[in-house]
DNA sequence: GCCGTTTTCGGCCCGACTGTTTTCAGTCG
């Protein structure tokens, strides 16, 4: 039973409690809960033994009771009953823009609807227009929204919706009157998956309806949802959808903090605010009761105001950052500009493109001082894996390089396959020639998660394993992670002393942003690794920063940040 | 459901937009 395990049943029941129409409050302490169980550095397990779930803010007598029921026995009768008592399909249909848990439950009580078929269904019938707040523009929008969710799925890939932003933006930044421009939202947050994109800009109020009407009829644009005076919503052909926003100046530090989030940060900061006599919105901070307005340049002044250091948007999640920014113990996170080169890159020699000199060339081109190849081992035949005697081939290619280049350093690795037994592809006298060895899986993903954690933690013993590549195996919505249990990987990486790669490349963004922080409670460093299979793969580091900077991870958290020398040091020292 | 420098009950963030209405409920972020 790990904190996944409990923060997803307590998302589940928040969402059941909501097509029941119960308390809203009710419902946001359920999804409150879940993500404050999500983000918990110590270890739950350890939290609920000791009793001590209810030291945790947000967390009462009565979840903790169930919380504590469910660790312990597996199983949470409450839960069992909520979800026998409601249709499988209601949760569902809640993805439908413009329908939330009153309307289903309208859908339900008087049509008995209860699938997004019957529901579809239904619309063609006109069933809908009988029903009390129900029109025929309703309906129609609701066959809308049908035909989105199959059509597209309702998050997106952190580049595509990066690419369709920036392409947004360049054109709206130029329009006659924008004084200020920016993007918000996840993508600002840096998070893995963006649901949409939200654009913000500062213009005189004369200027705003000709900028809502550019965005609107922006050649992107498939069709607009909403149009007002100061906001607009639109679907892009691309499937994502994008919100604008239109501001006077000087209220667009309180808009870009608003806009960017996450929700449920806001709602913390409001009411931080509001305790300190200050009423806070997308317009302004104001001083109650005269409701005067305090000026604030940008951001940095508003955190100011509200005596807190300022919090970088990654780490708005609701997740311990503000108590920390109040106590002034925010973590200096890692910068792109910390590294100083990256492990486990592939090259001609297995799948990637390019020669060991051309990723070398490639990566003193982004100023680093050394890179580590780690290309397949020899049972990753779809991959051309190699053997041992390719193997040293690389590695007199490698010292040969080495010989001749100055100051930069090539690190013999090897991203070797973690067999189905738990022991690795490559014998120990083979292992024991390299700098490092990433070890992943990628064959048999399916098996039981106790076997699979067995399997991963078996070859991190291994003396010769350096790091875990993907912990997950996941594909950002493509494939789900094969079963392991994470929290138990990191324990016994930090009791061997090995680290976990964070795989840049943006369909992996693996190990998550949520685990990192447990990791570095433990100790555990992390390398920022782009899985490149071609000069251009080296870049996706910098999503990798992202993936660590939502984690929380300082400079000295992250072995990329570190200098060859030292590097080569930690190396040692694992292996010994 | 949770919480408390207004502390065991009565609050709980705040505003824009839509579609249905004719003053507002529901949804969204």
């Amino acid at each position: 039973m790990n904190k996944k395990d409990v923060a997803h049943l307590l998302e589940e029941i928040g969402t059941l409690l909501e097509l029941k129409n119960e308390n809203p409050f009710k419902v946001r302490a359920y999804h409150n809960a879940a993500r404050i169980i999500n983000g918990l550095i110590e270890n739950l397990e350890e939290l609920v033994a000791n009793g001590q779930l209810r030291s945790i803010k947000g967390i009462g007598e009565g979840l903790a009771e169930k919380i504590t029921e469910f660790v312990r026995t597996g199983r949470l009768p409450y839960y069992e009953e909520l979800k026998k008592s409601l249709p499988p399909g209601l949760e569902e249909m809640l993805a439908i823009p413009g329908l939330g848990p009153k309307r289903i439950k309208a859908l339900y009580d008087t049509l008995d609807i209860s699938m997004i078929g019957e529901l579809e269904y239904a619309c063609h019938e006109n069933r809908l227009l009988d029903l009390e707040g129900f029109g025929i523009k309703m309906q129609e929008n609701i066959l809308k929204g049908i035909e989105q969710v199959r059509r597209h799925s309702e998050k997106h890939l952190f580049p595509t919706a990066l690419e369709a932003a920036e392409s947004l933006l360049s054109e709206i930044s130029r329009l006659k009157g924008v004084i200020r421009s920016g993007i918000g939202g996840s993508l600002r947050r840096r998070k893995e998956v963006i649901g949409d994109i939200d654009i913000l800009v500062s213009a005189r109020p004369a200027e705003a309806p000709a900028i809502i009407e550019a965005f609107a009829s922006h050649p992107d644009v498939e069709h607009v949802t909403a149009k007002g005076e100061t906001k607009s919503s639109v679907h892009l052909k691309s499937g994502i959808n994008a919100d604008l926003r239109v501001i006077n100046d000087k209220e667009y530090p309180f808009a870009l903090h608003y806009f960017t989030g996450s929700k449920e940060h806001n709602i913390a900061m409001r009411s931080l605010a509001k305790k300190r006599g200050i009423k806070m919105n997308e317009y302004g901070l104001f001083r109650e009761p005269s409701d005067k307005l305090i000026p604030c340049a940008d951001e940095e002044g508003i955190f100011r105001l509200l005596g807190m250091s300022y919090i970088p948007p990654e780490l708005r999640e609701d997740m311990g950052e503000i108590d920390a920014a109040i106590a002034g113990r925010l973590p200096e996170l890692v910068e792109n500009n910390d590294l100083r080169g990256t492990f486990h890159c592939h090259t001609k020699y297995s799948d990637g493109v390019n020669t060991v000199g051309q990723m070398a060339a490639a990566a003193r081109v982004l100023s680093w001082e050394y890179l580590g190849i780690a290309d397949h081992s020899q049972s990753a035949a779809y991959a051309n894996g190699l053997d041992a005697a390719r193997v040293k081939t690389q590695w007199k290619e490698i010292d040969a390089f080495n010989g001749t280049s100055k100051g930069f350093r090539v690190f013999k690795g090897t991203e070797t396959d973690i067999l189905p037994d738990g022991t690795l592809d490559f014998p120990d006298k083979v292992l024991s020639g390299f700098d490092y060895v990433v070890i992943s899986v990628h064959s048999k993903f399916k098996i039981s998660e106790a076997d699979m954690t067995k399997r991963i933690i078996k070859a991190l013993k291994n003396k010769y394993a350096t790091m875990v590549g993907h912990l997950t195996g996941r594909l950002l919505l493509s494939r789900e992670p094969y079963p392991v249990d994470v929290q138990a990987v990191i324990d016994a990486a930090a009791d061997y002393g090995k680290m976990i790669e964070i795989n840049a490349h943006p369909l992996r963004l693996d190990l998550d942003w949520r685990w990192c922080r447990y990791a570095k409670e433990k100790g555990i460093l992390l390398p920022i690794n782009p899985d490149a299979h071609n000069t251009d793969g080296l870049r996706d580091t910098w999503y990798g920063v992202g993936t660590a900077r939502k984690g929380w991870l300082e400079k000295k958290d992250v072995l990329n940040t570190f200098t060859a020398a030292q590097v080569e040091k930690r190396f040692e020292s694992i292996h010994q």
